[in-house]
RNA sequence: GGCGGGGUGCCCGAGUGGCCAAAGGGAGCAGACUGUAAAUCUGUCGGCGAUGCCUACCGAGGUUCAAAUCCUCGCCCCGCCA
């Protein structure tokens, strides 16, 4: 079959599919071959095998890992079969795609750990019920060095070196290990042992998702398609989205903190976001951006939108709701947030009778040190009661505290007893 | 095994004897402004009840009035040659 497939023979609820699942994609490999597969599909009435393979490197899941959740999800919702593969094989060789060293290495009991919480976090994205979900050290483990051998005369060392962040690192004279050689291989082996038609991936996954075609044909079975999704872009707007740029926004944040972190994101995510981390329709992304386009959707107004949006996926609309209520109060109107925590005056902050600033703000936990305290009350940062503190020596007397609340920064709040 | 390069604050990175709590950038934080925890601008960015003191430049010793900077011994990382 070639690219020639008549445009008139493809019905429309297949276009539509086709469609619905590209939304945001970079690659769609080979050309044409989706669109086939999902016909022959429909033809067979059976469902495409489509494969997703996750070290479980992280503990902590965030939006830039949902974007390839979200995907599948898309197919699954479409009744195809999500095939859900945890590395806790792979995950001990180390990934070394878009690195521009080597991986640690990481312990058995942290990848048990990091598979349990991952697995618990894709539930909120996946409909696990209908999740084929995997681990590849069933496979990979009981590899015997025959086999090894085989999967790696399948590959040529010019073919490794393609790849772009290989060919970078050899050089610029930065060492490439065997056993990140021996990454692309096992993924592929993957597919293999999976039987899938259909791979998912982010796009520094190019490479490795087309090997697992090669290793495929090499072991007689016919080559998945491929499907690359962009790395999301963290609320910075700069770098990918990543626990250790502290860019990321985590599917356990609580709401507020999740609604402001969304409102974060600069303007121009906006649309990248919407398509990447929600359930929407192309229809209606394509709605937001030409609404922001053409001035009939306030920017402001599109970010709260999308804000709520994303909050109602992990945490329901009720919370949602509350979460924008509860930001527009402190940020729009500048008033302070309904709930505020509540704490007595701690002793330590109590000296000779007096309580001193600083003292107080470290107590509490509002700051983590006495320097930083002082140097919030001398950037205008802290108000007691309503009035801004702005000297660092300022102390006050027990009583006189009850009930006041104390704020530091936009956000922080305590009322104290 | 031989030769060479290197380990600096959250990250990147300058600094080769005092002027170094350590340039510059990024992140973070605060303030102003606003349409938002966007953008922009300004400030700040080890600890200490604080015009001073303490702890810090991989680790341990040493030289010196004085060390991130010099010496010795370790540890770790990297390259080249074999």
């Amino acid at each position: 079959m070639d690219s020639e497939t008549e445009p008139a023979a493809v019905p429309a609820e297949i276009r539509e599919e086709l469609e619905q699942l590209m939304l945001g994609s970079v690659d769609v490999l080979p050309e044409g071959m989706l669109l086939r597969q999902l016909m022959q599909a429909r033809a067979e009435n059976r469902p495409l095998r489509v494969k997703l393979g996750v070290d479980p490197t992280a503990p902590d899941i965030h939006l830039g890992h949902t974007v390839v959740l979200r995907k599948l999800r898309r197919f699954q919702d479409f009744g195809h079969t999500a095939v859900l593969i945890i590395g806790d094989y792979t995950g001990k060789v180390g990934d070394p795609s878009g690195r521009s060293k080597s991986r640690p290495q990481l312990s058995d009991e942290v990848l048990e750990h990091n598979a349990r919480t991952y697995v618990d976090q894709a539930a909120k994205v996946l409909d696990m019920d209908k999740v084929e979900l995997t681990r590849n050290g069933d496979w990979l483990g009981p590899l015997r060095m025959n086999d090894v051998l085989k999967l790696t005369s399948l590959v040529t060392v010019a073919r490794m070196l393609e790849r772009d962040d290989f060919s970078k690192r050899y050089t610029a004279n930065e060492p490439i290990s065997m056993l990140e050689f021996m990454y692309p291989l096992l993924q592929g082996y993957d597919s293999v042992a999976v039987r899938a038609d259909i791979e998912l991936g982010g796009t520094d996954q190019k490479f490795n998702l087309l090997m697992g075609r090669t290793i495929m044909e090499g072991y007689g079975l016919p080559p998945q398609s491929i499907m690359t999704s962009p790395l999301l872009v963290g609320t910075d707007g700069e770098q990918k989205m990543s626990k250790s740029y502290g860019n990321y926004i985590g599917v356990s944040d609580e709401p507020g903190d999740m609604f402001g972190k969304m409102m974060s994101i600069p303007d121009e995510l906006m649309v990248t976001y919407m398509s990447l981390v929600t359930d929407a329709s192309v229809r209606e992304v394509e709605t937001l951006q030409k609404g922001v386009a053409d001035g009939s959707y306030h920017p402001a107004q599109a970010k709260r939108d999308l804000a709520e949006r994303v909050v109602r996926l992990y945490h329901g609309a009720d919370a949602a709701q509350n979460a924008r209520a509860g930001f527009d109060r402190v940020f729009k109107e500048k008033d302070r947030p309904e709930d505020i925590p509540e704490m007595a005056v701690p002793a330590g902050a109590v000296r000779d009778g007096k309580v001193w600033l600083p003292r107080l703000l470290v107590e509490t936990g509002l700051v983590a040190s006495n320097g930083e305290a002082r140097r919030m009350i001398e950037q205008g940062g802290v108000r007691v009661g309503d009035a801004v503190v702005s000297d660092a020596s300022a102390e006050f007397a027990p009583a006189d505290l009850a009930g006041a609340v104390v704020q530091v920064g936009k956000r922080k709040f305590l009322r104290l007893s």
